[in-house]
DNA sequence: ACTTTGAATATTGGATACAATATGCGATAC
DNA sequence: GTATCGCATATTGTATCCAATATTCAAAGT
């Protein structure tokens, strides 16, 4: 039998649908540091009872990205700057690793795709995009890896701090600082030189913390939810 | 008024409790690789509901160390030898780092515990406290420094990995060997040099994976729960 | 006015009830 | 005997309901 079967056993559950809802609105911004988390609201807004909901903010609070007290409810969780200036090092730490790792198993299409991703990125003027742009880069570059579990500790600490990546890049002079440092990457990529690449993405990111440091109290003081 | 007064709000949920001590028997090995968590038995143990044993599942898979599929329950997340060998090197890289920011802030007292554990570690005979010993000598090294973050990802690696070393520790010479490392590593940490310890926790990191990989097969193959 | 108290409301945590799906087993057809 | 089907049971996912706690606000006392 021939059929285009996809495994319905995957199909996601009200609750991953949800996790996964509340997770990009809060690591995109569009939900406020320290805004509380309704159940009721939520259950609303997905047309479903609170049982799910419920489960979506244990995962969050799991992942850190929310903080909850007993019958209080759960919050967004904000970073202070030198918490911020920490993921940064982790990921300053990491992704160098993966991007070493990838290099040597990139094939042309990976290399084309980052490419792409990498000239959209430089060429959009559309702030809400960029976010979205600069991480999908950088998550192609990394998707050759065969490094799993450090991608999904380097994915948790992006999320901890995109937010505040977005922010920077539309108020600083990040943006064009970002493009170049992109292309530099990718060109080492390119050329197959992984501890090149490794070290301008560690010197990316460093410069991204200090850039990020720099403008913190305004990017904090930003309310957007 | 003076009263000796805790706060009540951070008393433990039914669903936190459950979730501690599910993760705790998962990492210790109490339950084998692979085994189903009835949701029914589990409540009836803790005389709750369905409720809160749900919640913890999910926090345990967003922990990785449960995987779930709908409507078919959570099993035990077992790694392979390349997926822990991963883990370690995560390990390798993040806990050195720890343990160089610790070591100038450490403590008289912090010193003294550390060296009451390590002792307590070499000393004993008794496999089933081999594990506790061990990690609880790294717990108190790192817990001088300041990287939350940081420390929050090792615990969650060591998670993952610990069943195995426990294992390892006692199906192999592991257990003499960690206790000389582990009182080379804190002789440095008493001198003050944590460059230096820094690079002996890395060996004793890789050591263990090392180690652990020799003899990888005979460690999964042990059923325990 | 300021503080305190207590009741009304809002919100969360958990229990029970029901729906959807998986699993095991016997019956039937071949 | 083997394969397939269909029902009974087991298990999970979600909705509804109740209990516990927090929050708000008006009333009363000073």
């Amino acid at each position: 039998m021939k059929l285009k079967a996809i495994d319905i056993s995957r199909t996601a559950s009200a609750s991953s649908i949800i996790f996964d809802v509340l997770r990009k609105a809060i690591i995109e911004g569009e939900i406020a540091e320290n805004s509380p988390l309704r159940q009721d609201e939520i259950a609303t807004l997905f047309n479903t009872s609170r049982i799910p909901v419920r489960e979506a903010i244990s995962r969050l609070e799991e992942q850190g990205l929310v903080k909850t007290q007993r019958y209080k409810g759960a919050i967004v969780a904000g970073l202070s700057a030198p918490e911020a200036a920490e993921v940064f090092d982790l990921r300053a730490l990491l992704e160098p690793e993966i991007l070493r790792n990838a290099v040597p198993r990139m094939s042309r299409d990976c290399l084309a795709e980052a490419r792409a991703h990498c000239q959209a990125f430089s060429d959009s003027d559309s702030p809400m995009e960029w976010g979205d742009l600069n991480r999908v880069f950088h998550k192609t570059l990394y998707s050759a890896s065969d490094l799993k579990f450090f991608i999904e500790v380097a994915d948790n600490a992006m999320d901890r701090v995109e937010r505040y990546v977005r922010a920077q890049l539309v108020i600083s002079d990040g943006m064009e600082r970002a493009g170049i440092e992109h292309f530099a990457i990718l060109e080492a990529c390119e050329m197959g030189d992984g501890d090149r690449a490794s070290l301008l993405l560690r010197d990316h990111i460093l410069g991204a913390k200090r850039s990020l440091l720099d403008h913190f109290p305004a990017l904090t003081s930003r309310q957007d939810g």
